[in-house]
DNA sequence: ATAGCTGCAAATGCTTTGCAAGGCC
DNA sequence: GGCCTTGCAAAGCATTTGCAGCTAT
């Protein structure tokens, strides 16, 4: 999945969102090749670091917009930080407790088997799966 | 699983924590009957409701102390909340995105049954279904 | 032109910490 | 007495918000 300007500036467009410096910088840092996972933090020192300039704020801004336009999944693992996957099929994860980071399971090494009965009155809304991993001997 | 005042002071005494009044008190809303999740916040509700006087930081402190004591498990379901569940055996959770609760799943209602091949070099630390619910129609 | 974006700084909300006073053994 | 606990207020952090100025269309 390589995405050239063009294709981002499509995908932006798509989600009604407007194609500005800041946004398309961050797309391409979040969608130009392969899946991601970040947490704001991150991706700010990354834009820096790519000598774009963006505010923190504009950062969340955009991780929720694309986010609401289903460009992104939000996945909770830490209370002390969200994560941000742009991989937006349904998939599960693993989490490094020791790095903070955070990787995909692929579809077909765990899937839930049962389904339990539903409280009374509701609908899954999403499955989340996070199997939390550690440096083996630690 | 009705817990007594001894029993308490026992459980206390067991971890290697003093039976002051607060932390009493704090055991009384939470192990006294059945199991329970709460967030830190519900409890010192609950505790000033009762009549016994706890800051929010003791609160804080006796949640931690009694995780690390075993005696309460943390769950990660929200980025803003931090929820503590009595019940520490290995089990699921429904979480109602509606009202913030947190239901256990029964035990025998799910599992996870393909295990995916770990990371190199990392090994399970715990295995955490969330399934994430909503009232019908919402 | 105008509706949407952005940056900054301030505000928020949960959680932690520092430290003096108090309580358990 | 000595050490663990507590409470308060202050600090910390990640995230959100308000608002004036900027920018796509």
């Amino acid at each position: 999945m390589q995405l050239n300007s063009e294709d981002l500036r499509d995908k932006i467009k798509m989600a009604n969102l407007r194609p500005t410096r800041q946004r398309l910088a961050l797309a391409e840092l979040l969608f130009a090749e392969g899946n991601r996972h970040v947490t704001a933090e991150r991706l700010h020192n990354e834009a820096m670091g790519a000598g774009v300039t963006v505010s923190l704020a504009t950062i969340y801004n955009n991780l929720h917009q694309f986010t609401s336009a289903g460009l992104l999944r939000e996945v909770v693992v830490d209370s002390s930080r969200s994560y941000f996957d742009t991989n937006v099929s349904p998939h599960h994860h693993f989490f490094h407790e020791n790095t903070g980071e955070l990787e995909d399971i692929p579809r077909n090494e765990l899937s839930v088997d049962t389904i339990p009965d539903l409280p009374e009155g509701t609908e899954i809304c999403s499955v989340d799966v996070i199997v939390r991993v550690t440096d083996r001997r630690s």
